[in-house]
DNA sequence: TTAAATTAAACAAACGTTTGATTAATTTTT
DNA sequence: AAAAATTAATCAAACGTTTGTTTAATTTAA
C-alpha cells in the first residue's frame, strides 16, 4: 500500500505543480487529487517541500540513460548524432513534459534555492553529453568552430520556448487554437525538422 | 501623491513577482517593500490580482515602439534588419528583465488565464513584426524558405533560455559562477554574436 | 498483539481583504 | 476671505479563510 500511495502523491504533485506552481498548490488539493488523506503527505514525506525534493529525486533517476548511450554509439558523421539528440530530446520532453515544466518553473524562481542544486545536476549532465558531441564534430573538422555552449542553449531553448507553455506555443504557431503541443504528432515532426535544419546550417561547414 | 505610491507598488510587485512568483509574494511583503500600508494595495488596485493586471497594462505600453520603427527603416539587406532585431531584443530584455520574467512565469502557469490574453497581445505584436522581416527576406530571394514561425521561436528561445533564470544561465555558461547575466556586458556581446551567426547560417542562401 | 497505516479533527500562523477612524487636501457655501 | 462640507489618502486593527502541519484516535496488516 505504502509504495502505491507515495507514487500517487508524487504523480498528483507533478500534475498540480506543473500547472499551478509549488506555492499555488495546496496540500489539501494535492491529497484530494491523489485520493489520500491530507495527513498522508506529511506522514510519508515529512513536509510539502520535502515531497518536492523526493519528487525531483525519484523522477530524475529515470532520465539520464538513453542520452549517454546515444552519445557513445558510433555514427558515420557527427551531425547524425545531433539529429538523434534532437529526436530524443523532443521525445523525452514530450513524455515527461509535466515534470520538465515543474522543475523549470522552480529554476525560474529564487525561493527554495537549496532545491536548485539537485535540479541543476540533471541539466548539467545533459549539457556535458551535448558538449562532447559537438566538440567531437569540431575536432574532426566536420563542424565549424561555433560557440558550443550557446549552440546548446539555442537547441534546448528552441524546444523549451514552445514546450513549456501551451499559451506560448499557440502564440508562436498560428491557426491551431485548439491543438495540444504535447500530443500533436504533426507539430512534433515540424519542430524536430526545423531544429535539425537549424543545427545543420549552423554547424556544418 | 497617488501616482507616486501606485508606481512604488507596481515596482515592488515586479521585483517580488519576478523572484518569488505571484502566489509566492504576500501583499504584506509587497506593501513593506513599497513602503506603504497594506491597505493601499487594495485601495488603489482593488485586489492583488487586479494589481497584476494593472502592472501588465502599464508596462506593456512602453514596449512596442522601437521594434516597429526598426522594421520600417530601409536597409541594404534584410539580414541587417535581423541583426538589428537581435541587438534590440537582447537590450530590451536586459532592461526589463524583471518584467519579462514576471509575465513569462505567468504564461507558464494555468491559473488566472484571463491575464494570459493581455500578455499574449504583447508577444503577438512582436511576432508579427519579426514575421514581416523574415518573409520580406524570403520574397526578395535573400533568405531560404525556412519555417518562419519556428525560426522566430529559436531566436526568442535562445535568449529566454539564458535570460529568464540565473540558475539556467550559470548552468549553460561554465566558469562564471558569480556573474550576473543581466548586467555582464561581455556576456551580452557573446550572446548577440552567437544568435546573429546562427540566424545568418540558417537564413542566408 | 504489536506495528504500521489511515483518519477526522484541531493547531497556530499566514493569507488577502475590509473596516472604521483620522488626517490632509479640495471644493462649496456663505 | 473665512467657514463648512466634501473628498481623497492613510493607517492600525480586525475580519473570515486557508495555509501547512500535528495530534490523538482508529483501522488495518503482519
Amino acid at each position: 500500500m505504502s509504495a502505491d500511495k507515495k507514487e500517487q502523491i508524487i504523480n498528483a504533485a507533478i500534475d498540480l505543480f506543473s500547472e499551478n506552481g509549488f506555492e499555488g498548490t495546496s496540500v489539501r488539493e494535492l491529497a484530494n487529487q491523489a485520493g489520500v488523506n491530507v495527513a498522508m503527505v506529511n506522514y510519508y514525506f515529512g513536509s510539502k517541500e520535502k515531497l518536492f525534493e523526493a519528487l525531483v529525486e525519484k523522477r530524475s533517476l529515470f532520465i539520464r540513460e538513453k542520452l549517454e548511450q546515444l552519445a557513445a554509439t558510433e555514427t558515420p558523421t557527427e551531425i547524425e548524432k545531433v539529429d538523434a539528440v534532437v529526436d530524443h530530446y523532443v521525445n523525452r520532453l514530450l513524455l515527461q513534459h509535466k515534470f520538465h515544466r515543474t522543475i523549470t518553473l522552480e529554476l525560474l524562481l529564487v525561493k527554495r534555492e537549496n532545491l536548485h542544486e539537485n535540479i541543476t545536476r540533471i541539466f548539467a549532465r545533459n549539457k556535458e553529453i551535448l558538449m562532447t558531441i559537438i566538440q567531437a564534430g569540431i575536432r574532426k573538422g566536420e563542424f565549424r568552430e561555433v560557440d558550443v555552449e550557446l549552440t546548446i542553449v539555442s537547441l534546448i531553448g528552441s524546444i523549451n520556448q514552445v514546450m513549456l507553455s501551451k499559451s506560448l506555443c499557440r502564440l508562436a504557431i498560428a491557426g491551431n487554437n485548439a491543438f495540444d503541443p504535447y500530443t500533436d504528432e504533426a507539430f512534433k515532426k515540424r519542430l524536430t525538422t526545423h531544429i535539425k535544419q537549424l543545427m545543420r546550417a549552423h554547424l556544418l561547414k
